[in-house]
RNA sequence: GCGGGAGUAGCUCAGUUGGUAGAGCGUCAGCCUUCCAAGCUGAAUGUCGCCGGUUCGAACCCGGUCUCCCGCUCCA
């Protein structure tokens, strides 16, 4: 553990030093959780998103994308249960110093006593033998009926506290009850905070006529409200799918690990919008394809497991995620719900507006089922950028560091560098470099020695350095060095193009 | 948010019992170089995270605050 948790911190370093991630206003002491890509990073991450996007809309006739607004109006967030979902009240005990949800504490209160309603029924089974009776046993047994009842008074306390936010009664409610910490056991109690997950502004310049609306906590809400407008304007047939990459923002309670966890995050999601009953055949086929597409990275398959979800989450009815092996161990890098009709039938409900597809097949109309497939950008970064960090003991006793970038993402794909300044390899090396700037992001160095630009390279994850050295001048051909294996082709300039193409452009890998 | 640990140059870190800061690497300019970082010359960079207190004097002691790491909770 103490070996990875060096090599994420390294890892950090290394993103810092090389202009990959910084974080978001260091010179006022930084801001929690959010994070700024630079001039490598941004690359990187631009590459990833035109990956997936020729992956998921180009290559796929039934996708097309989608980009949605941040901001939406809050009935949208009412519906898809974000309000009520995302308003966590919290309490902590001084003894043990462990955080608890208010209302789960009180729940667990409330299966504590069923459970001893549970013994007495059974107790009663075995006195009574074929003769009992529960649901008279229920109705008269004085102590049953005690536990009954303050049950429902726990209840309609709860639900009368919960939806007027009552704090205060609720942390009565658990004094009353002396409901105590299972790990400290005690009941020496905080107060109960509230804590609301969704980032919130106000819409509207003057502050009297201004309300209050939120910024997403997720994107997929954008493509459910917009539904029946792609469907019909690029008239599509079920099932087809509605692509769309952009911002999110969660005002985590506890945002940590590196761009792992951000406040302001980026996700890269597909809703695909299928006919009821055909949800678990193409829950399992994007499971496969989406499966397929990281491994397409040649990131080696012991770094990705799926993980099915035992607890659903309230809108779906099969859900697992694909987790990959991060330098803090397997996480999860993209989820794939098959969330049923969930989200739009609640938009019809809220909104009073029919999301309702014709099926000319059976000449029925219905509210679509969707499988979703949502993975974090910033997190395939980090996925990307900890799997490719290598340090290397070279030959001939000396170290590199470099990053094993699948080529076609990297942030350069080539280097161009004259082995030396003089004998105009640098002028000649400029002239190359000028010529493939029209296809390719390319850099250019010629300060240091020839194996430290090398090195350099490595850093960023340059798939190729091409040098340009005497023999050039006399013959065009150049040497072609592999980041990854150090080897050194000589390679005519008029060549060039079919021997770089294969390694780096992205069309070889859809 | 709570508890524990930490914050000194771009990075990694040193800094003696309080006497106003250093190293290595990197960066930059130049020289030298026929291919894998350590050849030569020179240079820049820190209000020691920030604010306040104690003191004649604070990187060092005390308080607050911000940020990072680990745990609790949640999730893409």
């Amino acid at each position: 553990m103490k070996n990875s948790n060096d090599t994420f911190k390294k890892i950090i370093s290394h993103a810092k030093e090389y202009g990959f991630i910084f974080q978001s206003s260091e010179i006022y002491d930084g801001l929690s959780a959010v994070y700024d890509y630079g001039h490598n990073g941004v690359e990187l991450k631009n590459n990833l998103k035109k990956y997936w996007w020729a992956s998921m809309v180009q290559m796929e006739d039934n996708i097309v994308g989608l980009d949605s607004s941040i901001l939406m109006h809050p009935k949208t967030w009412k519906a898809s249960g974000h309000i009520d979902a995302f308003n966590d009240p919290l309490i902590d005990n001084k003894d043990s110093k462990l955080r608890y949800r208010a209302d789960v504490l009180i729940e667990d209160y409330i299966l504590k006593i069923e459970s001893k309603i549970n013994k007495e029924i059974k107790k009663a089974e075995k006195k009574y033998g074929l003769e009992f009776d529960e649901k008279e046993f229920l109705n008269t047994n004085s102590r049953v009926i005690d536990y009954q009842k303050k049950i429902d008074e726990i209840k309609l306390k709860m639900k009368k506290y919960f939806q007027l936010d009552d704090l205060v009664s609720i942390k009565k409610l658990i004094d009353e009850l002396e409901i105590k910490d299972p790990v400290s056991g005690s009941s020496n109690w905080t107060d109960i905070k509230q804590f609301n997950l969704m980032f919130s502004t106000s819409i509207g310049a003057s502050s009297d006529s201004a309300s209050e609306i939120f910024l997403r906590p997720e994107t997929a809400q954008g493509i459910f409200v917009n539904f029946l407008n792609v469907q019909k304007s690029a008239r599509k047939k079920i099932p087809f799918g509605i692509a769309q990459i952009g911002k999110a923002f969660r005002n985590e309670i506890v945002a940590r690990q590196f761009i792992f966890r951000m406040r302001e995050f980026e996700q890269m999601e597909m809703q695909f919008f299928v006919k009821p009953g055909k949800q678990k055949h193409w829950y399992e086929k994007w499971k496969e394809k989406r499966m397929k597409w990281h491994l397409s990275l040649g990131i080696s398959k012991e770094n990705y497991r799926f993980h099915n979800h035992e607890k659903l989450a309230h809108y779906a009815d099969s859900a697992c995620d694909i987790e990959f092996n991060f330098p803090f161990g397997f996480k999860e890098l993209e989820g794939i719900h098959s969330r049923t009709d969930f989200d739009l039938k609640l938009h019809e409900e809220f909104s009073g507006k029919k999301l309702r597809y014709y099926d000319n097949e059976i000449n029925e109309s219905y509210v679509p089922y969707v499988v979703e497939t949502s993975i974090g950008l910033d997190r395939m970064f980090l996925a990307i950028l900890s799997s490719s960090y290598n340090e290397e003991e070279l030959e001939n006793n000396t170290s590199r560091v470099v990053l094993k970038i699948p080529p076609f993402l990297a942030p350069y794909k080539l280097a161009v560098l004259p082995l030396v300044k003089k004998d105009g390899l640098s002028k000649f090396a400029k002239k190359l470099f000028s010529a493939l700037k029209l296809k390719y992001n390319v850099t250019y160095d010629e300060k240091d020695a020839i194996g430290r630009r090398y090195r350099r390279q490595d850093s960023i994850g340059t798939p190729i350095c091409i040098t340009v050295d005497h023999e050039t001048l006399i013959d065009g051909s150049v040497t072609v060095r592999n980041r990854d294996t150090m080897l050194q082709n000589r390679v005519k300039i008029e060549d060039l193009n079919d021997n770089i193409d294969p390694l780096v452009n992205m069309s070889a890998f859809l």
